[in-house]
DNA sequence: TTTGTATTTAAGTGTTTGCTTAAGTAATTA
DNA sequence: TAATTACTTAAGCAAACACTTAAATACAAA
């Protein structure tokens, strides 16, 4: 009795089959934020950005601009992904933009932070 | 005196920058490598397929289509490039390929699937 | 009011991603 | 040996990404 895509084994286990699929529905609401977040951190430029504000509080366009060495525009799209994600904010002082972490946040991306600081590097990825 | 992108503000902190570049050079490395592991979990598809090996110890393709109701071929390319990243690893038994983490307790990944189990969801992503 | 600065938005482009179907490999069974 | 099963690889394609330059917006200062 074969499932549209399923296997065929002798030695499936339909009770394991079955709690899987009963855990990814029970467990989809987390698993879709989660990633989205780990999405947004998993880019280079987005991860230094972050890091950037966790260690300085707030820093606007264009002083990160000058510190990662990117245009403008380039930041400005990132922040706005992550501005959309809901994982930082910013505040207006004339006409500089001030962007920090937005703090109920921090405790999943603190454990990234203090693996970058510790220079705690894990094995090798990619 | 106007750096090639960088902002004039006459309150730019030139010692932040200054310090912050210096800090985005010490932790590249770092910030290269995790990034490069969050971005293969910032996917729904393969941080399912995380979380489930965390919670099964292994699974084999097939048994991973079927939870997942995805096409093998599908689920085969985010193992692989998962394989590729060093998270997971795999042995042979027969013709059927079981997958399991290569680090089962990573210290990184452990902190997602707890989160996940807890079902302790953050603020809305996206 | 004109000029300039900080930032965003828009449009264009090459690259990467994630799926699909089809074909290929390796082990199993009839 | 031929057919079947488990899986991977290849090729194709639409969508998402990450940058670029140019234009638009908002505020500040001359």
């Amino acid at each position: 009795m074969k499932n549209s895509n399923g296997c065929i084994r002798v030695f499936a286990d339909k009770k394991q089959i079955e709690r899987c699929k009963q855990n990814v529905v029970d467990v989809a609401a987390s698993v879709g934020t989660l990633s989205k977040a780990l999405h947004l951190a998993g880019n280079e430029v987005r991860l230094n950005i972050l890091y950037l504000l966790y260690k300085e509080g707030e820093l606007c366009v264009c002083d990160m601009s000058d510190i990662l060495n990117m245009k403008a525009p380039a930041i400005s799209q990132h922040l706005r992904k992550m501005r959309d994600g809901s994982i930082i904010d910013f505040r207006k002082d004339g006409q500089t933009i001030y962007y920090f972490l937005e703090t109920p946040h921090h405790e999943l991306f603190e454990s990234f932070f203090l693996l970058i600081s510790d220079n705690k590097i894990l094995k090798k990825v990619g």
